[in-house]
DNA sequence: CTTTCATATGAATTATTGTTCATATATTAT
DNA sequence: ATAATATATGAACAATAATTCATATGAAAG
């Protein structure tokens, strides 16, 4: 398969008979509608709060900076679960952390996750 | 295994020597969190933007509403894949929809989908 | 330096999820 | 009725992801 077939089979869609959406409209949406990899990225984040453990790690850190040990007794969970899953909110920059000897606390990185979190609530509210 | 062996097993998790969070942390905790089944519905949700098909779909009814036919041919996917992940977000009451003869018009429910959506790219500019 | 405790991590397993394919439903026109 | 078009949906398959288990790392104490 030629370079150029590859990408004429990429538009090689099922396509109605009548395109609804006027020329402007579709102008504004590849004009407005980010990169790819952004919205790779974005949605690589919102997969984060997609889990109700993690979701429940931010409502315990909300509180106050939390170590890994508190949370899973708190979660009723084992330490390597909650572990695994703070490295995925660690790796997103929604928590940051702080060593202080054997111990590792964890808190909220800025405020974001509690707008993320509060407008989530308000739409399940409606 | 005896029910009461269930119900202590359940707290039979492994405890560090020292609990760092003191009672009136825990009990402020406790107090905050949601219900496990709230805290599920609510990951529920966030899942719904944790895929970059979904967060397209998405950014397209920003700019209008638009029918399932331009929606895939705008993203260039399949029809079906599309009307499988308007369901979804028909689900999640994130879209509506009216029917007009053969086509289905989809649009954006309500705000706090902008919001949303735009706290996450706030985060991911950080 | 050895032991102990808190945390991190790799591999395996199980569960979930997105897309495709085939087909069903709904609406309009012939 | 029948054909044609737009959308919806069930089943299968492939890809991801969450938890567990075993073990590694890192820090403090003996």
């Amino acid at each position: 398969m030629k370079e150029c077939d590859i990408m004429s089979a990429q538009n090689d869609v099922e396509r109605c008979e009548y395109i609804h959406a006027h020329d402007e409209i579709i102008a504004q949406v590849n004009q407005n509608m980010p990169d790819d990899e952004i919205l790779y990225d974005l949605a690589e984040l919102f997969k984060i709060f997609g889990d109700s453990t993690r979701i429940k790690i931010l409502y315990v850190l909300f509180e106050s900076e939390m170590c890994v040990c508190d949370i899973a007794q708190l979660l009723n969970m084992t330490q390597s679960a909650i572990s695994h899953q703070l490295r995925a909110l660690k790796q997103s920059k929604l928590v940051k952390y702080r060593r202080e000897g054997k111990t590792v606390f964890y808190s909220l990185a800025d405020d974001h996750v509690h707008t993320i979190i509060n407008q989530g609530m308000e739409h399940l509210a409606e």
